[in-house]
DNA sequence: CACCAGGCAAGTA
DNA sequence: TACTTGCATGGT
């Protein structure tokens, strides 16, 4: 995984020692959990606002359909698609919002997934947000996971743990809390997936929308009055 | 029963 | 720009 880093004030940041605790506590969290890059983007959609258990019931689906190929997503009707993803909820959403990836890449990568994935980075998160269904965290996301590039994903639990602890206002755009991240701690994507893994892994079972800080990796790096909200 | 989950786009003021 | 709303299943 990530190895020690060379000491020095920069490392001494808030946001890294964060990572070490959470890092020290729990190890490492496997991210992204899926075979193939066409799989991660998949559940990138299909996760949106939505418990991974039931993306996992969705991806069995259409791998139990023999789905799960570029081809036989985009050539299926939207019903079908809908049918397979539904245990992942907003079926109907979600199976135009992989249309929309799907044609895309159809038309303007000859339907071939890797040639899309080799642009570079700034290049490939402007392709991903022209896609319809796809934001910053989806974008980056895919860019961190099926692209190896060093971004940093900001979803809720990055918001909710970056507020709480005071590191940041939390009225921040996204753009300002990512790179808030990119700018304090080492390039790395690795590090930056990692990193992610661990905070959703936190939001999860501790800093929900209740939040029980009292087994938390993170409780010593609480601000002195407890966590703010 | 209520609440929550690894967002996003479209509508309103 | 800054809210608000629709989208939907499954677990606690």
């Amino acid at each position: 995984m990530v190895k020690a880093l060379k000491k020095g004030t920069r490392f001494e940041h808030p946001l890294y020692r964060a990572y070490h605790a959470l890092y020290d506590a729990w190890g490492a969290q496997h991210w992204w959990p899926a075979d193939t890059p066409l799989e991660m983007m998949v559940g990138a959609i299909l996760t949106q606002n939505t418990a991974w258990t039931n993306v996992e019931k969705a991806i069995a689906r259409l791998k139990e359909a023999d789905a799960l190929s570029l081809e036989r997503l985009h050539r299926a009707s939207l019903s079908r698609l809908a049918g397979w993803i539904r245990p992942s909820g907003y079926f109907n959403l979600k199976a135009r919002r992989l249309r929309a990836l799907t044609g895309m890449i159809f038309e303007r990568y000859d339907g071939r997934l890797e040639r899309l994935l080799a642009e570079p980075p700034d290049r490939l998160r402007e392709v991903l947000l022209g896609v319809w269904g796809i934001g910053p965290e989806t974008a980056d996301s895919i860019l961190l996971y099926a692209a190896g590039h060093a971004v940093f994903v900001v979803d809720t639990y990055t918001r909710r743990i970056v507020r709480r602890h005071g590191w940041l206002r939390g009225d921040e755009s996204y753009d300002d809390v990512s790179a808030a991240f990119t700018s304090q701690i080492p390039s790395d994507p690795g590090f930056y997936g990692e990193f992610h893994a661990l905070i959703v892994r936190a939001g999860k079972y501790h800093c929900r929308p209740r939040p029980d800080c009292a087994s938390c990796p993170l409780r010593f790096l609480l601000p002195p009055n407890g966590p703010r909200d």
